[in-house]
Formats: C-alpha cells, sequence, structure tokens
DNA sequence: TAGGCCATCTGGTCCT
DNA sequence: AGGACCAGATGGCCTA
C-alpha cells in the first residue's frame, strides 16, 4: 500500500489501537489475573495476554510495513482498486471479523503465529505466489476450535432432533383432526397435509354453498391430490362402502340413497380399476378422465352429471385426485374390520349430543345419522374431539356420517 | 430389488 | 457467537 487511502489508514489505526476488539478487552488485557478471574479460561487468559503482550509491538510495527508493502502484491495483480482491497464486502459486513484479519494477516509473517491458538488463518505468508482470495478467510482450525466446533455441531444436532420431534408432535395433532386418523396406519407427512388443506377447503366450501354435498362429492374434495392409498383410506374413514355407490346397479347420474347413510349418492357407473395393478389399462371406460398427476398410476373417474367438485375453479389449482377407488384386494380385507380403527371425528351426534340436529340433516329424516347400512359399520366410540360453536359443530357431525 | 418414507446429520443462511 | 430454519445427503426400514 504505498498511499494507503482513508479508509486503510482508518482500519490500520485502529488495528493499532486493538480497539477492534473492544476497549473493555484492552482494559482487560493489562490485566490477566482478572481476566482469569472473569472468564474462568485458561485458554482465554493466555491468548489475550501473548496477544497484547508479545504480538501487539509486532501488529504495530507490521502495520506500519504493511503500508509500504502489502498493497500492491494484492491489489493491482488483480487490477482491483484500492478501497475493495482494503475494505471489502465481507469487510464491511463484517467489521469485527475483517479487522480480525487485518490484525492476524499483520502478524502473518511473525513465526510466532503457529503457536496463536486463537489467531486468524495467517497462511497467505505461506503461499506467498498464490494468488489472495477475497471475502472470509479460513480459519485456522486449532485443537480447541475443533473442538468447540464438536461441541457447537453436537448442539446443533441436538436442537435438530427436538425441532424435527416438535414437527413431527404438531403433524401428529394434525392427523388426529383430519377426517382419517389411524394409531396404526398413519398418514404420511405429505399426505396428512394434503388431506389437511382438502379438509379445510371441503369446509370453505360448504360454508361457501350453505348446502352439504353429496358424499362422492366430498370425498373427491378430500382426496383431491392423495395417493390412492391415502384415498382408500380416507374412503374407510368416512365409512364410504364402495359397493354402495361404486357399483353398476343404477343409471349414470341416478340418485342413490344409501340406507342409513345422510349422504344421497351419485349412482353411477364406476369401474373401479386397481391402477397399480398390472392389469390396468388406462383409458379404458368412458368416464374416465385422466388425473394429471397421476398418469402412471391414476385415473379420475367422475360420475356424471357434474357432482364432481369443480375443479376449473381457483380453489383447486393442483393435483387431482382420483375418487373414491378401492382395489380388490383391499375390497376383499375387512373393510368393517379396518373402519374400526379409525377415530371419526363426530360431534354432535345423536349419542353425544341427543336431540341435536343437523343442518344438513340426512335424508329420510334421520336425525344425527345413526342408522347404518349393512355395509356401514355403527360407531361406537363416538365422540367430541373439541368444543366447538355449534355451526362448526354440525359441520363436523356432518362430514363424519 | 426398487421405491417410499423416515430420522438424522450437516452445512449454509439469516437473525439476534 | 449462537440459535432457528432450511435443504441436501445418507442410511435404515418397510412394502410391493
Amino acid at each position: 500500500m504505498a498511499s494507503p487511502s482513508p479508509s486503510g489508514e482508518a482500519s490500520l489505526c485502529e488495528c493499532g489501537r486493538m480497539s477492534i476488539t473492544g476497549s473493555h478487552v484492552m482494559a482487560l488485557a493489562n490485566d490477566v489475573p482478572a481476566i482469569w478471574a472473569w472468564h474462568q479460561s485458561w485458554l482465554l487468559a493466555t491468548m489475550l495476554s501473548r496477544l497484547f503482550s508479545e504480538v501487539l509491538p509486532d501488529v504495530q510495527r507490521l502495520a506500519a510495513d504493511w503500508a509500504d508493502d502489502n498493497d500492491n502484491d494484492d491489489c493491482k495483480a488483480k487490477g482491483e482498486d484500492h478501497q475493495s482491497c482494503h475494505l471489502g464486502d465481507d469487510d464491511l459486513d463484517e467489521p469485527q471479523e475483517g479487522s480480525s484479519r487485518a490484525e492476524s494477516e499483520m502478524a502473518g509473517d511473525d513465526d510466532d503465529d503457529e503457536a496463536e491458538e486463537e489467531e486468524e488463518e495467517c497462511g497467505d505468508e505461506n503461499a506467498e505466489d498464490k494468488p489472495k482470495k477475497r471475502g472470509p478467510k479460513k480459519r485456522k482450525m486449532t485443537a480447541a476450535r475443533v473442538e468447540r466446533s464438536k461441541v457447537r455441531r453436537l448442539k446443533a444436532n441436538a436442537r435438530e432432533r427436538t425441532r424435527m420431534h416438535d414437527l413431527n408432535s404438531a403433524l401428529d395433532n394434525l392427523r388426529k383432526v383430519v377426517p382419517c386418523y389411524s394409531k396404526t396406519q398413519k398418514l404420511s407427512k405429505i399426505e396428512t397435509l394434503r388431506l389437511a388443506k382438502n379438509y379445510i377447503l371441503a369446509l370453505g366450501e360448504i360454508l361457501r354453498n350453505g348446502k352439504r354435498p353429496d358424499v362422492v362429492t366430498y370425498v373427491q374434495m378430500l382426496c383431491k391430490g392423495l395417493s390412492q392409498p391415502t384415498t382408500n383410506l380416507v374412503a374407510g374413514c368416512l365409512q364410504l362402502n364402495t359397493r354402495n355407490f361404486l357399483t353398476e346397479p343404477c343409471s349414470d347420474g341416478a340418485r342413490l340413497h344409501v340406507p342409513g347413510s345422510p349422504f344421497s349418492v351419485h349412482a353411477y357407473s364406476y369401474r373401479c380399476s386397481r391402477l397399480s395393478s398390472p392389469h390396468y389399462q388406462p383409458g379404458g371406460g368412458p368416464l374416465h378422465l385422466r388425473g394429471p398427476s397421476y398418469g402412471s398410476g391414476y385415473e379420475a373417474m367422475y360420475p356424471p352429471g357434474g357432482t364432481s367438485p369443480d375443479y376449473s375453479s381457483p380453489d383447486y389449482e393442483g393435483q387431482h385426485s382420483p375418487p373414491v377407488c378401492l382395489s380388490g384386494r383391499q375390497q376383499e380385507s375387512s373393510e368393517t374390520d379396518r373402519n374400526y380403527h379409525y377415530s371419526m371425528h363426530y360431534s354432535g351426534l345423536s349419542t353425544s349430543r341427543p336431540g341435536h340436529s343437523l343442518p344438513f340433516g340426512p335424508p329420510g329424516g334421520r336425525g344425527g345419522g345413526g342408522a347404518h347400512s349393512e355395509n356401514i359399520p355403527p360407531f361406537h366410540d363416538v365422540h367430541l374431539h373439541h368444543d366447538r360453536a355449534p355451526p362448526y359443530e354440525d359441520l363436523n357431525a356432518f362430514f363424519h356420517n
């Protein structure tokens, strides 16, 4: 630095006065026993003692030399202006860091720097032929620094574990309030979030329309974007027996009331392809709509007559999930047994809230939806999960029938 | 065995 | 400096 710029001068002066670490540190440095008492750290006391008693004179001397020698080597070789060399971007952002680096760099020519446990990286003098790099310099990883780094890493790992555990706990709580909950077969994280989103959208849709959807529509809303296993799970949780509405006893578009069910169901020709089956052939039916996001494994089949959700509306952006499509295998497995494993989020139903009326009362006046068809197992553990305001309670009751 | 899911580690970034 | 958050990597477990 043949002609130190004002900024460089200020930096050097600060280094010389050692104000870089704070005047209080300098004051303490003159009293090593105080540091011992203050920090209870042999390492820090040793470092500061040596720093100020031995290194500081050299630092000050080198600071003067540095103004004459160093500048040209660094900046002109890179074609950089002096300002950026004196105070690079990183220096501006981290003044203490930059000052410390200057301090270490100034002390770099001293042979004693190898013994400085807490000193910064001073390797530049060892690689004079190498171009100096800008930005933060790597600190020398002394044993003490390595040890501290390990401890810090272990603590960070523990915190990260705790954080993830908390997150998983929150997800568990979310699993309990979405329409499908099973202790034995947990929804995956992503499916839980998707189902929760669909659940919220479905509730909002009900509130907006002020009328209940048919069960197929509701299931479609809930299962939008879900994987087929999850779709099956939700269907099971919602007490939907595919034999009630996934068969072909009725003409397309005709409504079928499932005995005991509060829903009136669109009975339509529903060929439930096991899409994951190797026998599956896409595009096999007139009512089949390809699921946009499940081209390889899923096929969306919506009932005719516009009973499917309005996926073209802004509320239904994103993936479309297939409606209920239970595999033959899962149909063979006892749907009834499986349903008993799931906690239905009932509230305000007949058993717990006798006389409570549903805003979307079941057709036929079977208040509370307490009756069940032969294909729909009765609920034995109807209970309130939450204390809700009546409207939401009613909605919840409706959704879980 | 491939793929999905998960827990954990790790380094980076941002903020205090 | 340290904590929170995030994303990538990795390995284990499970299932089809």
